[in-house]
DNA sequence: AACTCTATCATTAGCGT
DNA sequence: CACGCTAATGATAGAGT
């Protein structure tokens, strides 16, 4: 049974388009793709964010504000019990696990090519790893 | 050159695991899975918040009240500046757009087995057509 | 600007540790 | 209970309409 695995592999067949392309997390500086890429990512954020309520009976409640400060919100139950509820439990914010996006991804103004690619180069060596250890298994 | 898609038929082959497999979105009963779930989603909208920061230098704050009760936040730039900034700018919550969780997919309370079986047969049929309109292009 | 489409990348269900 | 893993599902970049 031969290895069909590589087929694809060029340059007489065209490809209806190239799929997905990986990008990198940084500010998108084309106006318009920023427009497209916050309305699609912003319905998938709260699409995530409904299935969480669902799947684990949880609520929650997201305020999104616009590049333009417009600002979107999601609530389950809805948006200001959710806010109540915080507010009055927390009235000095003492409480409760807290996250800045900080934490996660630097911050825009902070964020430097720098770390980035260092980040990037510990991300693919993770996932080269992987792949050799799954090949390496293949051929036990 | 043959087809080489319904390989995997079976039963000589055992898989290390059966990978991530497709549910229902809907209430998880089982108490510790519901918890490792809720961690691991939980997580995943963090990040998928901090990336739409990011890419579109927009400002999102997010409360999570887990199963239990215990508060979660994420903020960009931080959860107060974002609630003061929704609070003031919405004091009757008014404008802007706003987006209940019952919008996306049913209230908990309120989902039933037909109206979810409805929904899948729906969004089956719709990768059903692309599918066998896929095919009709290859055929071409 | 909101849709569709496809190829590709990213997330995660179910197990093990 | 938090992490690691793999195979699968799910989200989406880029292009077209």
């Amino acid at each position: 049974m031969a290895s069909l695995n590589q087929t694809r592999s060029s340059n007489t067949t065209t490809k209806a388009t190239r799929g997905r392309q990986k990008i990198q997390i940084k500010k998108l500086e084309n106006e318009s793709s920023r427009q497209v890429t916050f309305s699609k990512r912003r319905n998938g954020l709260f699409k995530k964010a409904s299935e969480l309520c669902i799947l684990c009976g949880c609520n929650i409640g997201i305020i999104v504000f616009s590049p333009k400060g417009k600002p979107f919100c999601f609530g389950h139950p809805d948006i200001d019990m959710i806010l109540e509820r915080y507010l009055s439990k927390n009235p000095n914010h003492a409480d409760g696990f807290m996250m800045s996006g900080d934490d996660i991804a630097p911050c825009l103004e902070e964020f430097n090519e720098e770390s980035r690619e260092t980040l990037e180069k510990l991300e693919e060596e993770k996932r080269e790893a992987r792949r050799s250890k799954r090949k390496r298994k293949r051929e036990k």
